[in-house]
DNA sequence: AGCACGCCGACT
DNA sequence: GTCGGCGTGCTC
């Protein structure tokens, strides 16, 4: 009889599965993680098959395994849907395993927790400390032996002379859990009509156990979260699971407080914050259906789920749910496919979708939940433009009179205003008055941002950083080199110089001071202790501002222009995230948009309020140029450290494309990022109509391509967020 | 992804 | 003469 083997995927640039021998006694199923030897190491994989067909591998090559691991096994669905995502994206099987085993680093029990009880005896020596902890603990209950020495409002130590004297005991406390089980009935909710119906609709789909997608569709405000969250109440009353995913959540306390709100503790976050030993613990109490609700960045999709019963993606149109290096992939259309083969219902939750899921609202392949109230009554600002080829500031300076003016009567009437301009930095290019020469970074086709704060230009695509230099580095004229466009930071100074009484904030991605600080100054805005914040994108993100009563979108043609549909997309949206801030109190918001072109259909959507008039003029131009989702792309970026090696190799790559009448190959030419991090780009575009299997077409192009060689490299992106 | 092996430049 | 740069290929 031949030995037992089976196939290991080990987390690694590798397709194929690995065989190893099984040594005698050692039981092992799919999903099972082991320990094998690799070459001179040894390394974690997951068994992926029992006994894979016979392969051309040599009998004496094989290695054991060494040892199944006691942790979680991958449950099914997971598993086939890392092989389904490495079949989508071309990535090797082994990388998308990567992003599902990277978190638990050391998986398994946590840290031993010692708590303390009273024994009833009275110390020898008798203090006032001691006392109040006496009296504390005479309940008789067991308490940690810091949170003892918290409540009782004395030192730790006083704990350990009280053990030392026999009047508490210590008491080995049970391993606290990951998160703490919400409670579906915790607070009673009252619902709008609409909110009502919609929120029927999602427990019934719950209910059904089965795979079906809706879009959840309300401008800000309109209480989207309290909806979703009853269809989570009913997946945990049904004791399953459910996973929210969420665009940055490190930052949206907002979030986490309302969840709270509803079931009494906060869901088990998962980001890049978390610790490694919580990620850990999570990881576990995930598999074992023992943490109910998981709220997470898009690495939460890979979590080892028991019994997921319910998927939530909120702000679906975020552009953060795609990851676009190492494997290229979309958070939300694979959360999709998860819920597919967890067999569950999914919600994609937005005030502004995608045309993407616009589209397959319109075709009743997602069913629409339309909320179109605002909830609570407040009003959603209305837009004004303002056209800055008429009433444009005078040079220097970026914000209109007009603006100017309604900035500082909402200041009188005791209102905060947002600037909202999405532009880190003081400015964006600094230009040599003398000679025109412009300050550009070293390894990459892109301007230096001057950051005034860090006294430093700035590359923000790749780190680069230096000091201002005193001289132009190209004419060594002195005192010559003058910032050119604005920034937040230079916004905030012209606000500083218009409103010298207003106390303002610079909100945007650089703010140092972390997490902590990011939230402490939202707080401080939401307190009122603010009056004007100038912000980047990041204040789109699901803040609440009660007291704002303005906002001002200084540039709203940042990317327009170019006719690439998503900047089109992509400003509807941020605008329109933006003005929502504004007016979520009592008070009635207004809002201003600075353009150069007011008869933009987007900037006449945005002012009219007309969102369907956006989605109409969209959707046509899409289907005209037969773009996503009424054909499907691909972009090919091949990237060498010497300009001429990347482009013959992309033009050998065009010339051995597959010839079918589907596909229609653009390109070769220089990628929109020309140089980044010291290597060209050149960019191949592949376009197929919509049924087409286009994963398959790049599979068999990849595999008559010749190979690179030297320092060139291959990117493939299926569904890339630019069109261009 | 690591890691070893391998072939070309500046040093104890 | 060696140390070490990283380009190339392999890992059941």
């Amino acid at each position: 009889m031949s030995p037992r083997t089976v196939d290991v995927l080990l987390p690694l640039g590798l397709d194929a599965a690995y065989s190893y021998l099984v040594p005698d006694g050692m039981r092992l199923a799919p999903g099972d993680l082991v320990h094998v030897p690799l070459a001179t190491k040894s390394v974690i994989g997951v068994v992926w098959s029992e006994a894979g067909p016979p392969k051309a591998v040599d009998t004496a090559k094989l290695k054991a395994v060494k040892a199944r691991l006691d942790y979680a096994p991958l449950p099914p669905d997971l598993m086939t849907l890392i092989d389904w995502m490495a079949d989508y994206t071309l990535a090797p099987r082994g990388m998308v395993l990567r992003m599902a085993l990277r978190h638990g680093e050391a998986p398994g029990a946590g840290r031993e927790r010692v708590g303390v009880r009273a024994t009833g005896a009275r110390p020898e020596r008798m203090t006032a400390a001691r006392e109040r902890l006496l009296a504390l603990v005479a309940d008789g209950f067991v308490r940690g032996k810091s949170e003892a020495a918290r409540e009782a409002g004395v030192s730790p130590s006083v704990v350990d002379g009280l053990m030392d004297d026999g009047a508490l005991e210590a008491v080995v406390l049970p391993p606290e859990p990951a998160a703490y089980p919400p409670d579906p009935d915790h607070a009673a909710v009252s619902l709008s009509e609409a909110q009502a119906e919609a929120a029927e609709v999602l427990r019934t789909a719950v209910d059904a156990h089965a795979f079906a997608v809706h879009l959840l569709d309300g401008v800000t405000g309109s209480g989207k979260t309290e909806v979703y969250f009853e269809a989570v109440a009913e997946a945990i009353r049904q004791g399953r699971q459910a996973l929210i995913l969420l665009p940055e959540i490190a930052l949206t306390q907002a979030f986490l407080e309302r969840f709270s709100a509803r079931f009494g503790v906060k869901p088990a976050e998962w980001h890049s914050g978390v610790s490694t030993r919580r990620r850990a613990r999570i990881l576990n109490e995930v598999a074992s259906g023992a943490v109910k609700v998981v709220a997470g960045a898009r690495s939460a999709l890979f979590l080892p789920f028991r019994d997921l019963g319910l998927v939530i993606v909120d702000e679906e149109h975020d552009p953060a749910y795609k990851q676009e290096d190492g494997v290229a992939y979309n958070a939300r259309d694979m959360a999709v496919v998860r819920a597919r083969l967890a067999a569950c219902p999914i919600v994609l939750a937005s005030a502004t979708p995608s045309i993407e899921t616009e589209v397959n609202a319109r075709r009743g392949r997602y069913k629409r939940l339309a909320l179109p109230l605002r909830f609570g009554g407040a009003k959603v600002p209305a837009l004004t433009p303002i056209d800055l080829r008429k009433e444009g500031p005078p040079r220097g300076r970026w914000i209109a009179p007009r603006l100017e003016a309604e900035v500082n009567d909402t200041l009188e009437a005791g209102g905060q205003a947002l600037l909202f301009l999405n532009r880190r930095g003081y400015a964006p290019l600094t230009l040599c008055r003398s000679c025109g020469h412009r300050m550009r970074c070293p390894s990459c086709t892109a301007w230096l941002v001057e950051h005034r704060y860090r006294r430093r230009l700035t590359c923000h695509h790749c780190g680069y950083q230096a000091p201002v230099p005193e001289a132009c580095p190209a004419c060594g004229e002195k005192d010559s080199l003058v910032p050119v466009g604005p920034g937040v930071e230079r916004l905030q100074e012209e606000v500083n110089a218009l409103f010298p009484a207003a106390r303002t904030l610079v909100l945007s991605s650089d703010l140092l001071g972390g997490v902590e600080r990011m939230r402490a100054e939202l707080d401080a805005v939401a307190k009122g202790e603010v009056d004007v914040v100038v912000g980047t994108q990041l204040v789109a993100k699901g803040h609440n501002f009660p007291g704002l009563a303005l906002v001002g979108v200084v540039d709203a043609d940042v990317g327009l222009g170019h006719g690439d549909p998503r900047a089109a997309e992509r400003t509807f949206q941020l605008v329109h995230q933006v003005a929502g801030r504004a007016g979520r109190g009592a008070a009635e918001g207004r809002g201003f948009v600075q353009t150069h072109m007011p008869e933009h259909p987007v900037m006449r959507a945005l002012v009219k309020g007309d969102r369907a008039a956006f989605y109409e003029s969209e959707i046509a131009a899409r289907q005209e140029a037969m773009l996503p989702p009424f054909g499907r792309m691909a972009s090919l970026v091949v990237s060498a450290s010497e300009a001429l090696a990347a482009e013959a190799h992309a033009r050998r790559l065009a010339a051995c494309a597959p010839i079918t009448p589907e596909v229609r190959i653009l390109g070769p030419a220089e990628a929109p990022l020309a140089v980044l991090r010291g290597r060209h780009r050149w960019r191949l575009l592949a376009r197929s109509p919509r049924g087409f299997d286009l994963s398959a077409y790049l599979r068999a192009w990849r595999d008559v391509a010749p190979r690179p060689k030297g320092n060139v490299r291959v990117a493939i992106d299926v569904d890339p967020q630019s069109f261009l």
